[in-house]
Formats: C-alpha cells, sequence, structure tokens
DNA sequence: GCTTGACCTCAAGTCGACTTGAAGTCGCAG
DNA sequence: CTGCGACTTCAAGTCGACTTGAGGTCAAGC
C-alpha cells in the first residue's frame, strides 16, 4: 500500500497543495508519515478529499464537515442535519428559480420600463422580504 | 416632495444605515443634499435600493448592479447579460438540485455505510468533477 | 558535488460586502 | 443653554476559504 505525496494527492483530487496543508491545519485530514520533511497521505485520504468536497456542495460549511466526519473516515452523519440542510437547499432553489423566471422574462418583457412590469414588481417585492428577513 | 433622513430610509428599506453610506461611496445610491451634514435622499432612492436587492438575489456583484442602472434610475440592461445570468442560475438549480435528492436519499439509506450506497457514491463523483473543474 | 524542483513553515494577503469603533458635529426638546 | 440622540468621517476589523510570499530543506539525477 503505497503513500502518496501531496504532490501526487493534489493530482489526484484537483485540490491544490496549499490547500491540502490548510486541510491538515484545520483538522479535516491527516498525513500519516512524513518522509524527511515531506508529508506521506494513504491513499484513503482521497476518499475523504471527495467527501469534504460533497459536503462544501452541500452547503456545509468546513468547520460543519469536520463535524461529520470521524476520524476513521466513515461519516457518521446525524440524519436530521441532512434533512434540515436538504430543506434549506429547497428553499434556495425555489428563491433562485423564481429569480432565473424573473430574469428570462425580463430579458424577453417588452414592457418600455421594467418597473412597469407586473412581473418585475413582484420579483422587487420578493428581494425586499428576504432582505428585511435576514436581517 | 420630502426628502429622507439616512434613518428613515434604512427604516424603509430594511438595510442599515451603515449599508446606505457604504452604498453612496460605491456609486449606487446618491444622497441628493445635506442638512448640516446630515444626508438628504429622495424617496426616490427607495425603488433603486430595492434594485439593488434584487440584482444581488439573482447573483450579481455589486459592481455589476451599479453598471447596469443608470443614473436616472431606470436601468438600461443588456438583455444577454439577463440571459446568461439565467442560464447559470439554470446550472446552480439543477446542481443545487441533485444535492438536495442526494440528501434526502442518505438520511434515508438504509445502508450499512454511505460509502456502499451507489446514489451516494454517484453523489461524490459530481462534486469531484466540479471541483476539478472549477480549478 | 551541484543543481533542480518539489517540498517545508509561518505570516500575511485576498475577495466581497459590509460592520465596528473612535472621535466629532448638530438640531431640537426641555 | 444644556443634554441627548441621530447623525458625521475615516480607518480598521470581520468572515470563510484559501493563496501567496519569503526564506529554508532535501533527495535524486547529471
Amino acid at each position: 500500500m503505497p503513500e502518496l505525496d501531496i504532490g501526487e494527492v493534489a493530482r489526484q483530487s484537483g485540490l491544490r497543495p496549499s490547500t491540502l496543508r490548510f486541510y491538515e491545519e484545520r483538522g479535516l485530514i491527516a498525513s500519516t508519515s512524513r518522509h524527511g520533511l515531506r508529508r506521506r497521505f494513504e491513499a484513503a485520504v482521497l476518499e475523504r478529499l471527495a467527501l469534504i468536497s460533497l459536503g462544501q456542495a452541500a452547503g456545509f460549511s468546513l468547520d460543519e464537515v469536520r463535524s461529520m466526519l470521524s476520524r476513521d473516515g466513515t461519516p457518521r452523519i446525524d440524519r436530521r442535519l441532512l434533512t434540515a440542510r436538504a430543506d434549506a437547499l429547497d428553499v434556495t432553489i425555489r428563491r433562485l428559480t423564481a429569480m432565473r423566471e424573473g430574469l428570462r422574462h425580463a430579458a424577453a418583457c417588452p414592457a418600455p420600463n421594467y418597473l412597469e412590469c407586473p412581473t418585475f414588481r413582484r420579483l422587487l417585492k420578493v428581494a425586499a422580504r428576504r432582505r428585511r428577513s435576514s436581517r
């Protein structure tokens, strides 16, 4: 079982060496030994990095991701946390969908002034409401 | 036509006074006069602030928003820009939707180990691919 | 034996969108 | 006239996720 150089991990994961050092410092991954100064990683780190990227793509912060990954690599995940994140994504998706429709409409709308277009005005209100509630 | 104090604009827009000053400094809004030291805003600034929030919600940066708003308040918008943003949103929405489904599945998946679940493995690959291409 | 290039550490910088803090100015109610 | 609270400026701080830079180490190939 060959250990990997940081450069090799970078190549295979698509992440930069600086990112890998940063992740190690933040406790997200661990190098298993050193060869002189140089870190060596077990191949399993690649799986773990994939999990980290997945967590990020799902909207978790690095701190949250770390708390979801146990030392051995297999995540022991709180299902309620996943469901909550799924719900949050759902809200985001709805908002973005409305925005996308609005943009397409605005791009095609024949109204001389955007402010006169009902669809546009509805969007304005939605944006204002969101801004208000996120304060 | 009464002019508004910064506090009044803040109250009506849901933004903080500090944000309004910041926006003015960045050229997104303009105060029309001063009462002593104090800025006065025309009521029309509220409409403009709504447009700014809308632009942000659609994913434009403040710099982009500024370039889309002419001095008089009515945006002269490049329709191609809107369409491009709509397309970008579409990509994001698809990705988030896949993620949401994946999360819901993971929350319900009976597989003893996430890594053995085909749905989960598919997600892992998607995340890895994205990471790779965004480099 | 020397060069090269991949690695190392640690501190500081970056980006966007604001916020915060210190120190000062004003207008208006009492 | 005094006090208070809402405003002012300007510089610096915050947050998350990294990146960059300076200065140093080390193994392998020529």
